[in-house]
DNA sequence: CCATTGACTTAAG
DNA sequence: CCTTAAGCCAATG
């Protein structure tokens, strides 16, 4: 069992943390992490999610809200799907209302 | 060990 | 909002 590193334990956190019906962005983790421009490593972080069971990464998408990862999820509609079934609508691949969903961890945890 | 890639972001035009 | 360029860093070839 691979032990992960501490920003991916973090990352995995946070993205326990977001509530549902709400999302986030893979720079905002970055942010709240300390690195505002490892906003790469969010994503491969979510890449290696696949083997953490409570990681709702279909959560975290890009800054403009569109759903760049969907097509890790195993079936490309999978992600939105989730999405949808949580009370975020969806539209060609981006998120509506975006900034009406998004979750700042920066600004909820850290109140 | 060097080169390329990637679920990204920001700044500038 | 779009395009370029640059930064970031693990993983992969």
């Amino acid at each position: 069992m691979p032990q992960q590193s501490d920003f991916f334990k973090d990352v995995y956190d946070v993205v326990r943390l977001i509530p549902e019906g709400r999302v986030t962005s893979y720079g905002a983790i970055a942010k709240y992490l300390g690195s505002a421009r490892s906003s790469r490593m969010v994503g491969w972080a979510m890449n290696a999610a696949h083997s953490i069971p409570d990681v709702p990464a279909h959560r975290v998408v890009n800054r403009k809200g569109l759903l760049t990862g969907k097509m890790h999820f195993g079936e490309p509609d999978r992600m939105e799907n989730l999405l949808k079934a949580e009370g975020v609508l969806v539209k060609n691949d981006k998120i509506i209302d975006f900034e009406k969903h998004f979750w700042d961890p920066m600004q909820e945890l850290v109140l």
